[in-house]
DNA sequence: TGACATCTGCGAATGAGTTCGTAATCTGAT
DNA sequence: ATCAGATTACGAACTCATTCGCAGATGTCA
């Protein structure tokens, strides 16, 4: 396989997510769902796709008349490489202090600290 | 005082961890360090190092001909700040979500595991 | 069928980040 | 004083991401 992942930019990455949520969309789907956040045009987010496609980071339908797009990445894999690449350029690659910042930086409420112990004693046991 | 941090490009990034590391430092200094991984240029740091004093992310003691530099934001405040970033991006602003990952995802051995469940726990007792 | 809307493909413009060549300036040693 | 070496400043070139205009093709509906 040896299928590294791609980096998609900061537009790729926020369309990957569209296709995330929803599973296989069009064009229009996804730019129906970015124009709540930010104002872009129709050809803005097709030629993004476009390009994404042939990067690998999408698979395209071409069978009807209008395309329908699909995430190639999983989430997970995504997520996991630019906490890795986060990691090494900012943390000195240590995880644990990526993982501390971010437990005590971000406003992460009790409900959500108590869900990552739990995490954490679950991960611990099921390794040892 | 609403000095919101300002966003490093990855070189620049590069450099700040440089000085943060090593304190006040020149040019050569920094080339030095950089070199061990990559390899560029004297005059390419230096660019880089002009258009950062620009930006205010280093400051700049020019009173002796060959001039210091120094980070002009705390390693903390712009971790916190690239780690918002991607929790916003990749993760759905869900803190726990992106530590649960990093915890799962990134090789942390048992002895890191047991680092952030003690800085866990020790948080959680601050706050209650 | 004809008018209209929608979709795709292409190419160009813009801007940020990066790299480096060149010139000017300064320092220190001989 | 002068020369070699180091440092700074300036600007050009290049890549990549982003945005959008325009043309051509396709579908819809009166």
């Amino acid at each position: 396989m040896s299928n590294a992942p791609i980096r998609p930019s900061d537009g790729e990455l926020a369309i990957l997510r569209v296709l995330w949520n929803r599973g296989p969309s069009t064009v229009r789907d996804v730019l129906t769902e970015l124009s709540k956040d930010r104002d872009m045009g129709y050809t803005t987010v097709m030629k993004l796709m476009q390009i994404m496609v042939v990067k690998g980071l999408v698979v395209r339908d071409e069978s009807a008349r209008t395309h329908i797009y699909q995430a190639a990445q999983e989430e997970e894999r995504t997520q996991s490489f630019l906490l890795k690449e986060l990691m090494d350029k900012a943390f000195d690659g240590s995880a644990a202090s990526l993982v501390m910042r971010a437990i005590s930086s971000t406003k992460a409420d009790e409900r959500e600290l108590a869900e990552i112990q739990a995490f954490l004693k679950r991960l611990r046991k099921e390794r040892s």
